[in-house]
DNA sequence: ATTAAATTTGACCAATCGGTCAGGTTTTGC
DNA sequence: GCAAAACCTGACCGATTGGTCAAATTTAAT
């Protein structure tokens, strides 16, 4: 299996090259290994869109080569395997789940943590949806690639972020809850609007939903956690 | 499209012979049409399952006769073709969607019949994960073949209970909440636990979950929504 | 300028896919 | 008991799949 993986990893030290930047500042069209970072920005955006569309199996490295631009042998060529460029594009993924957790923390104001936790995640399914529903497919599929991921970092994450919930509820700012339904409940409702968002648009009566339905949903869903911690809820103000 | 589906409707007459009941109480191996009955039921569970951990590109029909126990060519006996049965499949699952909402009604005790509505909807993820997650793929993948049933019954349906949500709210005895929103948050948050339980289940350490598990998630999410919606929450006494 | 390394790609392959079919067996209706 | 209908299934097929490869081209470093 590792042989397959050789190809695209003979070069992969470059991966690193854009952390210690000495850039120009942006895009350098003659810096050297531009062409794989291109190429394999260009794979994985395609490769996300596939995957998340046709799941794992549905989707064929010919499509993805298709959607990309470049032919499939192409695709080969930077990540090897199908199995392997899946499993790049769950590893971006992951990173941007784990991010916005940050402003949970025992020194924070509960109301205001979460309620912009939930918002931050409501713009996360409004702006990658893809992502949201790559993940979705990885979960029912029953997490093949990213059982280290649930058992390791996000259990850990999730223990973290119990102590602070714990903390809040002793000092009395919550009531107590039991963290990994809070956070499954938060996820489910916010992920819901990236992963079903045809179902939540034929009920509305859009094809797509606007900047107002997820507004809304946010709001909806702040105001039910706040309250179901004892917490008071006020709706922003309208902005427009 | 319909040509697909002639060989497995020729006989499919007999399909709502299990309404009219005259039979001897439950399996009856020697009446007509016992071996349609039992193999197409046979057929559609080992399809459930494939369907949903596979997704539908992902299914195989060889995989599915092989865990229904029959020959490859039995399968597309009874059903055609593949997106035939996939059909099929669906049909059942959405059948069971539209149940459980009957307790809504204005006469009903809002708390009483919103509590009573989720906890069915955990049962349901509790004993039938499968089904939901052949939903949830299909959703993620667009409902290409569901559309119709979002746009006319389901969407009927929420305009239905947002009828009886606002008389409740011009009562006073919830406060105004949209419709959409408020279900499909209790949609997401219920439906997690059958889709997403590999993740729940790495987050509270075991493998399955547990009875438990389901009813404090279940209590949480009738906590917060209730609460949500300006109602008192009591959590039911343990029994055992 | 030279050369080594990286990139490109059409052609190709074995495996697997959904679906078909002929010919046999069993079940059913009378 | 008998004909018709329903059921069964191994063998087969064209299409598609993930993946390979060698030969050609472009880029990079000295």
């Amino acid at each position: 299996m590792s042989d397959a993986l050789d190809k695209g990893t003979v070069a992969g030290s470059a991966e690193a090259k854009d952390l210690d930047v000495k850039d120009s500042g942006g895009k350098d069209e003659t810096a050297p290994g531009h062409i794989r970072l291109r190429n394999r920005a260009l794979i994985l955006a395609a490769a996300e869109e596939v995957f998340a569309n046709q799941g794992y199996r549905g989707a064929t490295t010919a499509a993805i080569a298709a959607k990309a631009g470049l032919p499939k042998a192409n695709v080969h060529y930077y990540f090897g395997t199908k199995e392997a460029l899946y499993h790049a594009v769950l590893e971006d993924i992951l990173g941007l789940w784990l991010g916005e957790l940050d402003r949970i923390t025992e020194a924070s104001d509960p109301a205001t943590a979460l309620a912009d936790y939930i918002r931050a995640k409501i713009r996360h399914s409004r702006e990658r949806p893809l992502a949201s529903k790559v993940y979705a497919n990885e979960m029912i599929r029953g997490a093949r690639h990213t059982r280290d991921f649930l058992k390791n970092e996000l259990r850990s994450l999730v223990k973290d972020k119990a102590r602070v919930l714990d903390a809040w509820a002793a000092a009395g700012r919550i009531e107590p809850v039991d963290p990994v339904h809070l956070f499954s409940i938060i996820w489910a409702a916010t992920q819901h609007y990236a992963d079903f968002e045809v179902q939540v648009g034929a009920l509305v009566g859009r094809r797509q939903l606007a900047a107002r339905d997820y507004n809304e949903a946010a709001e909806t869903i702040v105001r039910m956690v706040l309250r179901g911690l004892g917490l008071e809820y006020t709706a922003p103000q309208e902005q427009g």
